[in-house]
RNA sequence: GCCGCAUUCGUCUAGAGGCCCAGGACACCGCCCUCUCAAGGCGGAGAUCACCGGUUCGAAUCCGGUAUGCGGUACCA
């Protein structure tokens, strides 16, 4: 096996020169977050820049909240946004590839075993036995007396004798990284020169829990050190972690990467992005029907521009212009309609061969939901692409738009039947003389271009605006007042059931007729 | 509380001392196109560049302070 690297107890600092390597590092404790694939995006973008590596690595040692079916929508999402990486697992569960496999920490148990051992060896790290009531009285403690909370040290000079009784009690130790004391100054590449005095990190902190489980600032960077990770690229929520790692490097003799801290997503509040107060799972995006390259195209400007008048650009296109120095500092408020619109610009951009695969699943969606009754065939589709395609924000918005077309009865109101400036008998005058003329057009001539003049020319011979017959027939045939061109929805609908339609409006507004008032 | 980070139109941003009494885009409003809805075109409104002081002939851009916001402060990641 390949695990226990370091276990020589390599001290050298040998420099990280060699081509960028970059990596996501996602908990699978929850559905693909926004923020988690914007941090993704820039992960990868600065590699395809630079020709450097892209690396996948999950951080599954919280063993209560990880999944492995949030492993699975993680690896989906990412793949679905096209952010392929160069190591790392490819399929939820399945083993990973690359030449520091395997890339789940929980299979990487014993590296971090052989590290903690080479800190415990040098007494950098020792073990803790308190109890969490007494951490958690130290800490209400402290905040009453308006100290900053942190360890306070209890076992930090425990003797060895004084461990061995605790153990013979049957007592395991968490273990902790002495902090000392110092300023850990680093150079961020988006934030500049950060500096953090020791003393407000929280005293000495657990890197390995009295199970035996590594925690995060211990895991995150043994593997950044064995996957020889040169640029750890974040969000700004770890930008006060940073100094722990960086002791944590140099306690284990590895050098330190360098560290860029993106900003935050926000929600409109300005606070970090969340469940609570946005849509923040990938997934969602993906059902609603955003399309990738929208989605790609709208998290790479979150944060960062070209500086030029540039908006609509490709995931490669973004690539080849991508600088990590560009990045702003600060947090972004997510914007839903301005991804809409970018969406709405992508679809449009779609071959029509591309936007039918993309759109078949949304109309089955459309079936599965009872909103239509059958599926239309691709030939239909397609011949409707030249006036869809235009008019869709989303690619879910299909149904809304067409989906009168694949229904038995469409259901009509009679009240909107009526157009505004028309009245119960113009309406009834209206439809029936149009019904003659559409009739009288044979199935082989049922072409826009054979239905609009003879229509036009019933407006005007009755002094009607043909808006409003064309809106009368809108509604009768379709239900609705919003729908794509006419004359084109009529061909798509046939001339049967575009004569059956108007059959079924007209009997609506006789009942009406016929009724009280 | 402590530590850290941030702050240009409602939103995303351009801007690295004079080209800026601040440009683009989304959203909004109006007009054009038009059978509705979109799309598209044109135009409009919208930012005393958080505030105060300093440096400079000149500051959105440099320096200091203040305010506000956010993040972190776990045997979560």
């Amino acid at each position: 096996m390949t695990g226990l690297p370091d276990a020589d107890g390599r001290t050298g600092v040998t420099g990280l020169t060699g081509a960028p390597r970059v990596r996501i590092a996602p908990s699978p404790t929850g559905p693909l977050h926004i923020g988690t694939a914007r941090t993704a995006l820039f992960n990868y973008l600065f590699a395809r820049h630079t020709g450097g590596t892209f690396i996948l690595r999950l951080e599954d040692t919280d063993q209560a909240r990880s999944s492995i079916a949030y492993e699975k929508d993680i690896l989906d999402g990412l793949h679905w946004l096209g952010l392929h990486w160069d190591e790392g697992p490819e399929v939820a569960g399945a083993r990973a590839r690359g030449p520091h496999a395997p890339y789940r920490q929980m299979e990487r148990l014993p590296s971090y075993a052989a590290a903690a051992e080479r800190l415990r060896a040098a007494d950098l790290v020792y073990p803790c036995y308190c109890t969490p009531e007494l951490l958690d009285a130290d800490r209400k403690a402290q905040e009453a007396a308006k100290q900053p909370p942190g360890y306070v040290g209890w076992c930090a000079s425990l003797t060895p004798a004084q461990q061995a009784e605790r153990e013979a009690q049957g007592r395991r130790g968490a273990l902790r990284f002495r902090v000392g004391e110092g300023v850990v100054a680093f150079d961020d590449i988006v934030r500049g020169h950060v500096e953090i005095d020791v003393s407000n990190l929280g005293g000495d902190f657990a890197i390995v829990r009295a199970d035996g489980l590594p925690l995060y600032h211990f895991t995150v960077v043994v593997d950044d050190a064995a996957m020889e990770i040169t640029h750890v690229i974040r969000g700004e929520d770890h930008l006060s972690n940073t100094p722990k790692h960086i002791l944590l490097f140099r306690a284990l003799g590895y050098p330190v990467p360098q560290f860029a801290h993106l900003p935050l997503i926000l929600n409109p509040d300005r606070s970090k992005m969340s469940k609570r107060k946005s849509q923040t799972a990938v997934s969602d995006y993906v059902d609603q029907g955003f399309v990738p390259e929208a989605l790609i195209n709208y998290l790479a400007l979150l944060g960062w521009a070209t500086g030029t008048e540039e908006e609509i650009l490709s995931l490669d296109e973004i690539a080849e212009r991508f600088d990590l120095h560009a990045v702003h500092k600060g947090g972004a408020i997510f914007d839903r309609k301005r991804l809409e619109w970018l969406n709405g610009q992508w679809i449009r951009r779609l071959a029509a061969e591309d936007l039918i695969d993309r759109l078949r699943p949304f109309v089955q969606a459309e079936l599965d939901a009872g909103r239509i009754d059958w599926m239309p065939s691709d030939d239909e589709l397609r011949s409707l692409l030249p006036v869809v395609q235009e008019r869709l924000p989303t690619l879910g918005a299909v149904g809304d738009l067409a989906g009168f077309l694949w229904v038995h009865e469409v259901p009509v109101e009679a009240a909107t039947l009526i157009p505004k400036r028309w009245d119960l008998a113009t309406t009834q005058a209206g439809l029936a003389a149009a019904r003659e003329i559409i009739e009288a057009i044979g199935d082989v001539a049922f072409e826009a271009e054979e239905l609009e003049p003879p229509l036009r020319a019933l407006a005007e011979s009755r002094g009607w605006k043909p808006g409003d017959l064309f809106m009368a027939i809108r509604v009768a045939v379709t239900g609705r007042t919003a729908t794509p061109p006419l004359f084109d929805t009529l061909v798509a609908l046939g001339r049967e059931r575009t004569l059956r339609r108007l059959d079924r409006a007209r009997e609506l507004l006789d009942t009406l007729g016929a009724g009280p008032g």
